[in-house]
DNA sequence: GTGAAAGCGCTAACAT
DNA sequence: ATGTTAGCGCTTTCAC
């Protein structure tokens, strides 16, 4: 466990000044071949690296060249391939990437932002909690960009990539109502995601425009977990007047509307937000809005550095387009 | 776009001395509830946050409270939750994570490893990929603690977890062998990653347990991607004698097998290493060989957090039971 | 209880 | 072409 050298330790190995060991390292010219030699010999008989922490806190632009992410959870395979997206755009600018998980937690997010800050980091781009975000403004006001990825913050005047989830959920609900549907469940998650406030939005603003009068008894809020969307689905099926159409608020619900429709699966239409693997080869292939998380990461990333390349200018909201996918359940008629 | 405000201008604006400030801002004891108020004050007044990167160049144990994480591919589902294992262990000591993917390019993977280090990260999570690692073993002369997670790095002596590849897969091939099959076709990723040299070891010693030769054309190497593994299944389907048998080497692999066969579904068993989602619901549900990410992942984390803490000893293997799940597809018997 | 001086590892600015 | 000095923001050490 021998400490790590220094570039002290380097120029007296070499034996020139610290300076000209800084120069080789930083490949800096003016300094001549012989001594570039020696001290490169210098630099692999010792193993040196420079210590990046150290350089970066004495430069003149004090820049780190991280960047922070800050996601709802990693494992989940949409943020994971935004995640992704943001990685490949930081390593082709040679920047490093924090990552952490906030499960929605805004506490949590709180402590991460928190310690990423005093990382010093570039630049964040946090998938936003539900909470406020006072602090986010106060980091910004400090001069630290932010973005947010996947839905805005609260009362945060940031840079915005999202993708239009309430005219995409009127649209994939319109297209039950077209398909002559009329008693159409909605199963959500949490209701104070704005992901979700917007998608429930549009499944009312679809039955509206139709002149379809909204069943509370039909809606169905906070189903977190692919188990409690079965149950809820069991349920909606055994009541009186069940519904003959699903619309459902994400991949993790659509799923467990599955399971919980059972086999020989009810002649119900499903259709789903998010598309997932396999969606296709399932015994009912499943009807989906699909969005594109690789490209709302590698945007969220490019709209990032720019600012930290010191674009100036009112925040930007990118929304990108889903795309519509039929692929049989959402084709069923009512019985 | 203020400079941030640093320990200096919280003195200046408190009135103490910039010891007193720093006194204050790390809880030491010792200073008076009075200054202390003061101080805190102007901390709030100014928005000031410590900056950690000074703080950790400056003390005594010379450690940052971050560790690297560099997996293969941080979209694919199983690293993405091994990461996710990874961060909430860090998260827990109040360790921070840098991740990166390599995308198995050895290259990428030296100069990630470099940054890391460059950082001063305390230690490194690697998923180390198929070339050959002076550069993790230069790493650990210096103090540097390692672990591998998922696969051995070749010829490095460090602390590693994995699964049981080859018991497991000579099982479920042996399961095969059981159902009396006997063409037994192996799908295979690139050869020169362990785990997968693992695995067709595993499938060779199954077939010679049971006296079956092992029939070239019957064997697959280097399918990387859904749309190969499709496309070698059909080739292999179209020959004289086709299997009666499919051992897939992962779920990419096998998801591309089912592709391959198309609709109606031949009479062919298949088994594939790796559970996936929705593997149950599909028109004839998978039997598969069942790794846990988040368990390699933890486990990594808490080997890495032992040695950080000082743990002396020879590195340790540790050997994670996989788990067979019998669905339906492994227990079709040959026609 | 509080502060002044030194220095972590490095680079900017100015010598020579 | 090379070296010296100062100092990034902070903590250690020692003095008062």
């Amino acid at each position: 466990m021998a400490a790590r050298p220094t570039m002290k330790d380097v120029a007296l190995a070499a034996g020139v000044s610290l300076m000209t060991v800084s120069r080789v390292v930083n490949g800096d010219r003016g300094v001549s071949p012989q001594t570039t030699a020696r001290v490169e010999q210098a630099v692999s008989r010792l193993g040196y690296q420079r210590n990046d922490n150290a350089s970066h806190l004495r430069r003149k632009a004090q820049t780190t060249r991280t960047i922070g992410l800050v996601v709802d959870d990693l494992a989940n395979p949409f943020y994971a391939t935004l995640a992704r997206a943001v990685e490949d755009e930081a390593y082709r600018r040679g920047y490093l990437v924090l990552v952490s998980s906030t499960n929605d937690d805004p506490r949590r997010e709180r402590e991460v932002v928190l310690a990423f800050s005093a990382r010093q980091v570039d630049g964040l781009i946090v998938v936003p909690t539900a909470g406020s975000h006072s602090l986010l403004k106060a980091q910004m006001a400090q001069g630290m960009p932010v973005v947010c990825a996947d839905r805005p913050a609260r009362g945060l005047d940031a840079d915005t990539v999202t993708v239009d989830n309430r005219d995409a959920t009127r649209k994939a609900v319109t297209h039950l109502l077209a398909h002559r549907h009329r008693r159409i469940a909605y199963l959500g998650d949490q209701r104070d995601i704005w992901t979700l406030r917007e998608r429930f939005a549009g499944y009312q603003e679809a039955l509206r425009a139709h002149g379809v009068e909204l069943d509370p008894g039909l809606v169905r809020h906070g189903l977190r977990s692919r188990a409690e969307a079965a149950q809820a689905v069991a349920e909606l099926m055994s009541r009186q007047a069940p519904p003959t159409a699903l619309f459902s608020s994400n991949d993790l619900i659509t799923v467990g509307a599955i399971d919980g429709l059972g086999a020989p699966l009810p002649r119900v239409a499903l259709v789903g937000f998010d598309d997932f693997p396999l969606a296709d080869r399932l015994p009912r292939p499943v009807t989906v809005v699909s969005q594109d998380p690789a490209t709302i990461g590698g945007t969220a990333a490019q709209l990032l550095f720019s600012r930290i390349d010191g674009y100036q200018a009112p925040p930007r909201s990118v929304v990108l387009m889903t795309r519509f996918i039929a692929r049989g359940s959402g084709e069923i008629p009512p019985p």
